[in-house]
DNA sequence: CAGGCGTGGGA
DNA sequence: TTCCCAAGCCT
């Protein structure tokens, strides 16, 4: 990074500047959000930040919606099996992340009287938390003053001090001295600062074509003053036709769709006669069988699912945990 | 620590 | 059509 950049933001009337300018554009920019809003629980923040964690906000917002309607607390997702978790997490993706959040229940519900702790620490210790969600759910459910860290920030970060056009492949200790040096001292300004700093790179600053027009701050931005250089390396992608991802995610979209456990021979089947899979479940197995896998990979998939959790054996079938 | 882990919409 | 990627976490 520009650490001359970063010495001069830091600690200097224009650090201020900066924390006022976002300040006024959050006030007026921000999205209206269910998890923002000031009646939200600390559990419907914790479950927003999980069910965000690499998922595009308007995928999030009707699967949350029922979650809080569901489960207005930790206590009740902790009551029921893991399995309903899964279920109605439907196709928000990493499906994992519902087994944690109700991991996550069951230790808030046992070890903290059924409320959402309110420490980064003991945040970081839940299942599915870690450093960026801990702070985020202290900041922004309890007020705290958290160094938070996430994608957008990081990339907000890179370009307006350091003059990048995306920050590294992975967080670097530079990072996160950066971002607790740009950091109000205040309290309420800090949460505010965090907020507006995400919102920024999830609206204005973001990954391609930023509209550098309607920043706020676009006057300090150093990588608008290097004349915008594209970035230095090329994010690798994921792969994702033929992956065993691909499989288990078929599979678990049948499983959602079935009343009852699935057998082993209905995964490799042409989904004609399937009269003992209940019919809302021919849909995905359809699409199952036109991945066309080989049964090695099948078998791999659905073992897959099993030693994480996602699945189990009943009755010689397959189905969520009950 | 690099790689695995879902999904669907927009460029 | 293909590729990219959206408030990460865990091993």
């Amino acid at each position: 990074m520009s650490l001359a950049g970063a010495a001069e933001l830091a600690g200097t009337r224009h650090l201020a500047d900066l924390h006022r300018s976002m300040q006024r554009w959050f006030s007026e920019a921000a999205r209206v959000l269910p998890w923002r809003s000031p009646d939200c629980s600390p559990w419907g923040v914790l479950v927003s930040e999980v069910m965000l964690q690499q998922t595009p906000v308007v995928r999030v917002l009707p699967v949350w919606e029922d979650w809080l309607q569901r489960w207005p607390h930790p206590a009740g997702l902790a009551k029921e099996p893991s399995g309903e978790a899964v279920r109605h997490w439907g196709r928000l993706g990493y499906p994992r992340r519902a087994l944690r959040l109700h991991a996550a229940a069951v230790v808030i519900a046992e070890e903290h009287g059924g409320k959402v702790p309110d420490t980064h620490a003991a945040l970081l210790s839940l299942p599915g938390v870690g450093e960026y969600t801990a702070a985020a759910v202290a900041a922004f459910a309890f007020g705290r003053r958290e160094t938070v860290v996430d994608t957008n920030i990081r990339r907000v970060h890179a370009r307006l001090v350091s003059g990048l056009a995306l920050p590294s492949p992975s967080l670097t200790a530079a990072e996160m001295r950066l971002a607790e040096s740009l950091m109000p001292d205040d309290v309420a300004l800090s949460v505010s600062w965090n907020a507006s700093v995400m919102e920024l790179g999830a609206l204005v600053c973001t990954a391609r074509s930023p509209k550098c027009s309607e920043c706020p701050v676009r006057e300090s931005c150093a990588w608008r003053a290097a004349g915008e250089p594209p970035p230095t390396y090329t994010p690798k992608g994921q792969a994702w036709h033929g992956t065993d991802r691909q499989l288990r995610g078929a599979v678990m979209a049948v499983l959602r769709a079935a009343e009852s456990p699935v057998a082993r021979e209905i995964f490799e089947r042409p989904a004609a006669d399937l009269g003992f899979v209940a019919d809302g479940a021919t849909v995905p197995l359809a699409a199952l069988h036109r991945l066309n896998s080989a049964p090695e990979q099948l078998e791999r998939a659905l073992e897959g699912l099993v030693r994480d959790g996602l699945a189990e054996m009943h009755d010689g079938g397959l189905r969520l945990p009950a």
